[in-house]
RNA sequence: GGGCGAUUGGCGCAGUGGUAGCGCAGCAGUUUUACACACUGUUGGUCGCAGGUUCGAAUCCUGCAUCGCCCA
């Protein structure tokens, strides 16, 4: 026992744990084992890049992902936590072939496509297991048997089989359209590949002369003059009183220079689009090589002239002195010609955003250019399955037919406000209208009534979320009350406008059915007259007509089922809802083809213009497999079913899917969360997950984001080695506030090594005192301070379990942290003493007892997030040896998570409240005592106090009161010692600092004239507020009452100062 | 241009209507027999600005400012 070191080394600890976890299988799910007792809990992994590093941002994400799976284990679950790697197309192939270069001087052409796959596998082996290896570093507890790649044969299989499932299906299509080109790469990105980026240049405004007005000329105004000889038009708007007697005329283009003018003339164009106030109002138009002139060109069939070649150099079309520059280069020389030619007006900076490849790094290219693409699917279930829950928060407004407006957060709130209102001005009987959601509400003699009025409490602001779980409806209003099925006690009804076959109908639902997607009886919609108006733009226009709509009833079942097989969504912090709906709004085709090798291979073959589309190469000869890969994600999105066996309804899939939460960062809610719901509605019928969390971005301390080329990012391994995971993954949890950026500071390390330190110590405190492991606990021998941190431990058990399961990390770990630190360590660690340098044996005994209690309940709340050191200390200290091997007696990480300590328990170590007042009256009187010696600047000197007690005071009480004031020695007297001796007091009595030789009167009472000073201030603010009669009147009872007691405390405080500086005055 | 978020002591953050808090840093002291990776005490804030609602506002509403992110 004497053994143990003085301080926490995790180096020797950690590997140890981690080989044991893994030997014993203790990350392994099983789906046989799941059970109705047993529900099964699962994550997939974020499958990071499977030759990358492990970088901070890894680091919290994991950790959190890890949290809750140790978390879930310990509440009894079967857990799976599946792990795996991406293979990142882009990145990886431009890793080898950079490799390549450098080591051999070799271009991948050089190789060939098989031989270059080759090494990228070889690569692959060679750097895939190092990021895997990190992660178990970091105490990750992933079932590895399950390890999944999406470059697997099976999991590939999965990809191929996909896409000739939405080919076939029609989705997915081959076409030549304007696409974001990587001139280093030479590959189409998708949109979310692109990342806009302010660069700095210059606005060319340049002249061309009109050819049917010669001496007319126009200016133009562009940031791109080298792609010049790519105009086929000059557009402007035919609103413009500038330019629209040009329209049809021709302009001179002046490059390429060389062309006889008959070759460089281009038309005039009008078109709408055109913005007066941009530049000169006059538009180049190069339809190859911009995305909006792109389609300013099909509209006006003009020509599409690709002036570029794939690499990004100019071709013969730009003429002369421009084919064959960089486009960089041409610009120059563009610029160059404009000016001799004279045609250059002015040439003046200008910022402006380009888009850059997220890959490469340089500004892409929009190229017309044939590839594949992707109609989404399950846009509209995937859009309707998150919860809009943001909207729960806001403020509702109603608005009464006089234009007065009520707020309220709840419906008992707006009702109370509503009511008010109505009988004060003769309103009753009249609709409120709520505009985000067109309910009404109508104010009536009973009371308020509207759709959701069954749901109590519930929030009325629910409604506004209507219109996106019934995916069309476009409006509602609430109708009377009107039974119809046994099953519903109360119907409260809504109805809902929807659009259904191009036509707008309404229908009735009951709020429980929206509620639990039940359908309860049928639903007969009825068309809608407009009335000659769209309803979207005047919803509360339309009209109902008799006329029921074919088929609108089992459209409106459907998707009530829907709602109900699949359940809700919801993204934590819920705000990221918002901006998945946003996305998936304004939704295009997803560019799904890469010019790469390294990838999945379309599965599409050609022979002389037949085409197939299948899982295997057609039979026969001379059939050519298209060249591209698939863009990386279009295997990711299939990441949460295709790593469990899918297309085979295996038993892993069926239990453990659809899964329970998603770590991930909002950088890749595009990318990644929104496909992965899609791709989980249209392959599994099913949601993916049940939450979304979204970690923050970690940032350096300075608010810069990580990045390689700044040298800010500290290898986590480097923060392992030095402090310990557990200090890497407590410190980066404490700094990571919801929903916000983490800003990740090396001092948070430090700080986590210090705690885990202090846990240690704490441990090893106990070890010292030696006696028996978990003994029983006595009621009847439990002191004040045992009551009081059983108390403590019972709320921070509370608080850590509700921060848990609203995965507010930062909370759990600030709360275990106040715990353990300020009320275990520092008071009643230091109150135990008294028992254990007693001689009390019973005592001591008892003592140990609660200690082994709490610290066998800390070491469990702990482990989530301090995985290792909470198993070394849970087997040293001893407490897995009572245990069932499967709760807690081989491995802490299958203990039960602590519950909050029951009534039953309570009553039994008769604790209440009074304790918690007696334990908090003594250490505010040794906190007053530890003051007093600090204002005669003796603080950290053994000083001898004396202690008149109010009543009597055991004297273990009297005993701990001195060993918390670091007292020489504390005499219980019953007589005040000499008048003038320093003095504080409280409900407990009062504590005297006798200083031989130092009794000064004036400064004693001048040190309580200062006190009762600011007693008196406190009281004057309270009496004040007490004393304005609209407060008395007006405030709930709890508050009223809570001032009236702080009002007697400060009195109570007032009496003894006073009374004190009386006695003084006697001498 | 649109949307979202932030603004609280030197720094990082809690705090959703009722006495402004925590950690770090700073300062003063202490080798008190678990821990100097510690202990004790302590300085420091009219909660971005301006209005409004309320008996009462860091908190709710409106506007503004600054910073950040996303989308165009």
């Amino acid at each position: 026992m004497t053994e143990i070191p003085k301080a926490y080394e995790p180096q020797s600890v950690e590997d140890k744990w981690y080989d044991f976890w893994v030997k014993q299988n203790c990350f392994t799910a099983d789906p046989a084992r799941v059970t109705e007792q047993r529900p099964a809990y699962s994550i997939v992994i974020p499958p990071p890049n499977v030759t990358g590093m492990l970088h901070m941002g890894h680091v919290l994400n994991n950790t959190i992902q890890d949290i809750l799976a140790r978390k879930a284990r310990m509440d009894g679950k079967e857990v799976l936590w599946l792990p795996g790697t991406d293979h990142a197309g882009i990145a990886t192939q431009v890793q080898v072939e950079k490799a390549l270069k450098k080591e051999e001087r070799l271009t991948k052409y050089d190789l060939g496509r098989e031989k270059f796959l080759e090494r990228v596998w070889s690569w692959k082996e060679k750097h895939g297991g190092i990021i895997i290896n990190q992660l178990k570093k970091l105490g990750c507890s992933c079932d590895w048997t399950r390890e999944r790649f999406t470059m697997d044969a099976e999991y590939s299989r999965c990809v191929q089989k996909v896409f000739v499932e939405l080919y076939k299906k029609g989705l997915i299509y081959r076409g030549k359209r304007m696409v974001n080109w990587c001139p280093v790469s030479q590959t189409a990105l998708s949109d979310e590949e692109v990342e806009m980026k302010p660069q700095k240049g210059f606005m060319y405004h340049f002249k061309v002369e009109v050819a049917e007005t010669p001496g007319t000329w126009l200016t133009i105004a562009t940031t791109r003059p080298e792609t010049i000889p790519g105009d086929t038009a000059v557009a402007v708007n035919p609103k413009d009183p500038r330019y629209a007697h040009l329209i049809g005329q021709h302009i001179v283009r002046p490059l390429p220079a060389e062309l006889p003018r008959a070759q460089k003339l281009i038309p005039i164009i009008g078109d709408d689009h055109v913005d007066f106030e941009f530049g000169t109002g006059v538009l180049k138009v190069t339809p190859a090589h911009d995305k909006a002139d792109f389609e300013i060109g099909a509209r006006h069939k003009l020509p599409v002239v690709d002036i570029m070649n794939p690499d990004g150099t100019m071709n013969t079309l730009a003429g002369g002195p421009l084919a064959g520059l960089d486009r960089f280069q041409a610009r120059k020389v563009a610029v160059d010609l404009l000016r001799e030619q004279g045609a250059l007006v002015e040439e003046k900076p200008y910022e402006n955003n380009v888009g850059f490849s997220q890959r490469a790094d340089v500004p892409i290219e929009p190229r017309l250019s044939e590839q594949w693409f992707l109609k989404y699917p399950a846009v509209a279930q995937s859009k309707a399955s998150v919860e809009q829950s943001s909207l729960l928060d806001k403020t509702v407004t109603v608005v009464s037919a006089t234009g007065q407006e009520l707020r309220g957060t709840s419906i008992k709130e707006l009702r109370h406000a509503a009511l008010a209102y109505a009988r004060g001005h003769g309103f009753l009987g009249k609709p409120f209208k709520n505009d985000d959601s067109g309910l009404e509400i109508r104010v009536g003699r009973q009371g308020l009534s509207h759709a959701f009025s069954n749901f109590g409490e519930a929030n009325i602001k629910s409604v506004v979320v209507l219109p996106e779980l019934i995916q069309k409806a476009i409006w509602l209003s609430s109708e009377p009350h009107e039974p119809i099925n046994p099953l519903v006690k109360q119907v409260h009804r809504l109805v809902a406008a929807l659009s259904l076959g191009g036509e707008l109908h309404s229908v009735l639902i009951t709020a429980k059915e929206y509620f639990d997607g039940t359908v309860h009886y049928d639903h007969r919609a009825k068309k809608m007259a407009s009335g000659g108006k769209s309803l979207e733009a005047h919803p509360r226009e339309g009209k109902l007509d008799t006329q029921p709509a074919p088929n609108a009833e089992a459209k409106v079942r459907d998707l009530l089922v829907h709602v109900k097989r699949s359940g809700l969504m919801r993204f934590h912090p819920d705000r990221w809802a918002k901006v998945y709906d946003h996305w998936l709004t304004n939704i295009q085709d997803w560019c799904i083809s890469r010019q790469l090798w390294w990838g999945h291979r379309v599965p599409v073959w050609y022979r002389d213009g037949e085409v197939h589309c299948g899982l295997e190469a057609p039979q026969g000869e001379g059939w050519q497999q298209d060249p591209d890969v698939l863009d990386t994600w279009f295997s990711s999105w299939l990441w949460p079913f295709a790593t469990m066996g899918w297309p085979e309804k295996t038993d892993t899939l069926r239990k453990f899917y659809p899964t329970t939460d998603l770590v991930t960062g909002p950088d890749i809610i595009f990318f990644w969360v929104a496909r992965m719901i899609m791709a989980g509605y249209e392959f599994m019928d099913e949601l993916p997950f049940k939450n979304v969390y979204f970690t923050g971005i970690i940032r350096d301390k300075q608010g810069r984001k990580m990045s390689k080329t700044l040298g800010n990012s500290p290898d986590p391994l480097d923060l392992i080695a030095r402090y310990g995971a557990d200090a890497l993954r407590f410190g980066t949890m404490r700094s990571a506030p919801l929903g916000q950026d983490v800003l990740f500071d090396e001092k948070d390390v430090e700080l986590g090594r210090n705690f885990c330190n202090k846990l240690w110590n704490a441990c090893r405190f106990r070890q010292m005192q030696g006696g028996e492991t978990e003994g029983e606990i006595a009621p009847a021998l439990l002191t004040s301070d045992d009551k009081w941190i059983l108390l403590r431990l019972d709320q921070a058990i509370r608080e850590v379990t509700d921060a848990l399961a609203s995965y507010n990390f930062a909370v759990a770990v600030q709360t275990l942290h106040r715990f353990f630190w300020s009320e275990y360590c520092d008071w009643y660690v230091e109150a135990s003493k008294a028992a254990f340098f007693g001689d009390d044996a019973a005592l001591k005994a008892n003592t140990l007892a609660v200690i082994d209690f709490v610290l066998g309940h800390t070491l469990r709340l702990f482990h989530p997030f301090l995985p290792f050191i909470t198993e070394e200390l849970w087997h040293g200290m001893g407490f897995a040896t009572d245990m069932p091997a499967e709760q807690g007696g081989k491995t802490i990480m299958t203990a039960r998570w602590p519950k909050p300590l029951g009534e039953e328990f309570k009553s039994n170590y008769v604790l209440d409240e009074s304790d918690e007042q007696f334990v908090a009256t003594k250490h505010e009187l040794v906190t007053l005592g530890r003051n007093l010696k600090a204002e005669f600047n003796i603080s950290s000197k053994r000083v001898a106090f004396q202690f008149r007690p109010e009543g009597t005071l055991p004297a273990h009480e009297l005993e701990v009161l001195r060993l918390l004031l670091n007292a020489e020695k504390l005499d219980s007297i019953t007589d005040a010692p000499a008048k003038g001796t320093p003095a504080v007091r409280n409900a407990l009595g009062e504590l005297f600092l006798p200083l031989t030789g130092l009794v000064d009167f004036a400064a004693e009472r001048a040190r309580l004239g200062k006190e009762l000073e600011k007693i008196t201030g406190e009281i004057e603010k309270v009496q004040a507020k007490l004393a304005n009669p609209s407060f008395a009147g007006k405030v709930p009872a709890a508050v009223l009452e809570e001032h009236q007691q702080r009002l007697a405390d400060w009195q109570e405080k007032q009496h003894r100062a006073s009374t004190a500086i009386a006695q003084l005055a006697d001498a």
